[in-house]
Order: C-alpha cells, then sequence, then structure tokens
DNA sequence: GCCCAGGTGGGTA
DNA sequence: TACCCACATGGG
C-alpha cells in the first residue's frame, strides 16, 4: 500500500506550524539561494546572499554585470563558491536571454518547458530546478530532498532504492496540486529533517513521526 | 580534529 | 547502471 503522505504533512504542520518557505523577497532570490544553499546549510547561503545583496547586486543585470572573480568572493561563504559562481552566471545568462531578466515571467511558462531548460543549465540538479519551479514560478510540484528521503526511509513511507523520481511520483499521486501547500510540505520535511531525524540518530525520539506507520505496514509503491 | 550541511557532475569498472 | 570522488566554507 501507499503511505498517506498527506498524514505525514498534517502531523508536522501540527508540530512544527507553518514554515512560510522560501524565505526571499524576489523570484530572484529563490533562483539564487536555490544555487547556493545546495549541500550547505542556509545560514552559509545567507551571509552569501547578504554579501550580493550588500553589493547591489541581487538582480540579474547588475549580477551578470559582476566579473566572474568578484562573483567568487561575494558567495565564498557558501561553499564551493567557484563552481556556485559559475552556475549563478549561467543561470543568470539563461534567464536575461529568455525573459528579459525579469524572474516574474517564469510563471506564465510552462512548467514542464522551464525544467527541461533549467535542468540543461550545468549546476542545476533536479532539486535546484524544482525549487526554482515551486518557489519562484508558482509551479505545483514537490521537492524531494536529502532530509525528505531520509525521513521518509526511516519512518517506513520509502522502500529501499526509491529515488528522486519516484519518491516526487508518489507526491504527485497523494498531495494536493497547490504550490502553497507543496512549498510548505517540503519545508516540514526539512524541519523534522534537520531537527529529529539526524544521520546519527536512528531512533529519532521525540519526532511527530514516530510510529507513523500507515496501516502498520511497511511502504510500496 | 572530525563530521555534517536544503547537490551536482564527471570518471571508472 | 553502480559506485566513487571533487567541489569548500563554517558550525557543532
Amino acid at each position: 500500500m501507499k503511505p498517506d503522505l498527506r498524514g505525514y504533512v498534517r502531523s508536522l504542520l501540527d508540530h512544527f506550524g507553518p514554515q512560510g518557505w522560501w524565505p526571499a523577497e524576489t523570484p530572484f532570490e529563490v533562483m539564487v539561494g536555490a544555487v547556493l544553499t545546495q549541500n550547505t546549510v542556509w545560514a552559509n547561503a545567507e551571509r552569501a546572499i547578504a554579501n550580493l545583496r550588500a553589493a547591489g547586486a541581487l538582480a540579474p543585470a547588475a549580477l551578470s554585470a559582476l566579473p566572474e572573480e568578484r562573483l567568487r568572493e561575494l558567495v565564498r561563504p557558501a561553499g564551493y563558491f567557484r563552481r556556485k559562481a559559475r552556475v549563478l552566471l549561467d543561470l543568470t545568462a539563461w534567464l536575461m536571454e529568455r525573459f528579459a531578466g525579469d524572474a516574474e515571467l517564469l510563471r506564465g511558462e510552462s512548467a514542464e518547458r522551464l525544467r527541461d531548460e533549467l535542468l540543461r543549465i550545468r549546476g542545476v540538479g533536479p532539486e535546484t530546478a524544482d525549487s526554482i519551479l515551486l518557489y519562484a514560478a508558482g509551479v505545483p510540484i514537490f521537492v524531494v530532498d536529502a532530509y525528505t528521503l531520509r525521513v521518509l526511509a526511516r519512518h517506513g513511507a520509502r522502500p529501499a532504492g526509491a529515488d528522486y523520481e519516484s519518491v516526487q511520483r508518489l507526491a504527485r499521486a497523494e498531495l494536493p496540486a497547490d504550490a502553497d501547500y507543496l512549498g510548505e510540505a517540503h519545508a516540514l520535511f526539512v524541519a523534522v529533517g534537520k531537527r529529529f531525524c539526524l544521520r546519527r540518530r536512528p531512533h529519532c525520539s521525540g519526532c511527530p513521526l514516530n510510529g507513523y506507520l500507515p496501516d502498520g505496514g511497511p511502504a510500496e509503491f
């Protein structure tokens, strides 16, 4: 049987309350943040964003006008700074080319096409692309990340081997196709993963999802 | 000092 | 396809 994903989200919402993701002022900031937070704690991504803001570079035209070397200095606190500077330049170049630098226009484009184009950019993988789709373009898609996979595996809702795509398909089938809902859902999985379902603590005591197994059985999907 | 973090892409068997 | 590794800073 399939896990009651909706029930998981409800439990998490009861426990943590609304998370109000994504923490950004503009769709372009979402794009930048999505790249900077790759395999990096948000606090460090935030330092880099603060640097960009202070440099007046938190807008497409300004960022793309920056010398790569200068951009590297600004995003250094986020780690992988050479790679991330390159990705930001490529991503912004795409935005300038396709939408005249107006990230608000992402909302008017077909989701499938947008996802394909984003994934073609070197350094933009499924999670980054989906985060941009969901939080910048308002596309109702469920973002899967390391926390989500670990939480679902630990609480019996993910069979061994289920990967990004299969979990996303499950979410598409089980969760409401609503961007606000899915934005909260993803944030809630991050919240519980960060707070309770730690790598080195298989029992995750106090976790709001403890004992949560739909019909008491292992999930299959 | 060691481990980990809101991933991704390239290389090798 | 299935691993293995580089990429890098900053906090616990």
